[in-house]
DNA sequence: GGGGGTAGTCACCTCGAGGTGACCTGGTGC
DNA sequence: GCACCAGGTCACCTCGAGGTGACTACCCCC
């Protein structure tokens, strides 16, 4: 297992910590887990993985996919159909992201009673 | 094991995704991680922080740790010598999280070159 | 011919994350 | 008295993420 204290020390390559937290941030900006999750039930084209995801505007869904297939995790496919329709996929790559990342999401739905209570207590002290 | 797709779809609890994506959004800020990294290794003061992690701000080193403490992440002890001395260290929460996170660090160091080669055949085909 | 669906791009705006530097309190050493 | 450490807070600035609305081009249905 990849200890997270090779990011913080420049011996294990101090790349690798900013790597990790580039995917994190990109993971947890405001649409691209939403999009992931959209897909990892199946391919959709871009108005159906608008409607699917929610209050999304044009802009930043098409721009957040652009990100996601630059990275390699989802695939842009154009079908030649009249009118041309684009079907949006996960690749490879993007269905095994799902699986540390489901981990880190189970662990946030069981510890969220906890991190709610410190907060709450914290807010208490603090006034 | 919690499926993403707990995330996209209300039946699920439509507040689970946002509180995943919190989570993520969180980690993955320009600090948190390299400061949860740094105290992996064990409890530091203020300063000594701050120069672990390197070019960090007063500011944000206090406020990044305002909200870890908030969260229950971090925990903050004013050790009443003179002059009063402030540590900070992972509480059990704060160490629980490491695993789940260390796996997506994994996977990160493992897929870097995928994601690479992928972003340079992007870049090469839009130009 | 007009309304609607397909897949976007472009210009503009807002708002908050993150950074900078000054300042504070209360020591200790010279 | 003066400088310097610790551990911060405060006021101000910048810059980019994300949002809004208009616009394009093409086709179908009524």
């Amino acid at each position: 297992m990849v200890d997270t204290r090779t990011c913080a020390r420049p011996e294990g390559g101090e790349g690798s910590c900013g790597a990790i937290a580039d995917m994190l941030a990109r993971l947890g900006d405001k649409w691209s887990l939403l999009i992931v999750a959209s897909l990892g039930e199946g391919p959709l084209r871009f108005n159906e993985l608008r409607r699917h995801v929610g209050e999304i505007s044009q802009k930043m869904l098409s721009s957040t996919l652009k990100v996601l297939e630059r990275d390699g995790l989802v695939s842009r496919t154009v079908i030649a159909t009249v009118p041309p329709q684009v079907e949006y996929a996960l690749t490879d790559l993007g269905r095994e992201l799902r699986v540390p990342v489901s981990h880190l999401a189970e662990w946030t739905t069981v510890n969220t009673p906890r991190i709610l209570a410190a907060r709450a207590e914290f807010d208490s002290r603090a006034g």
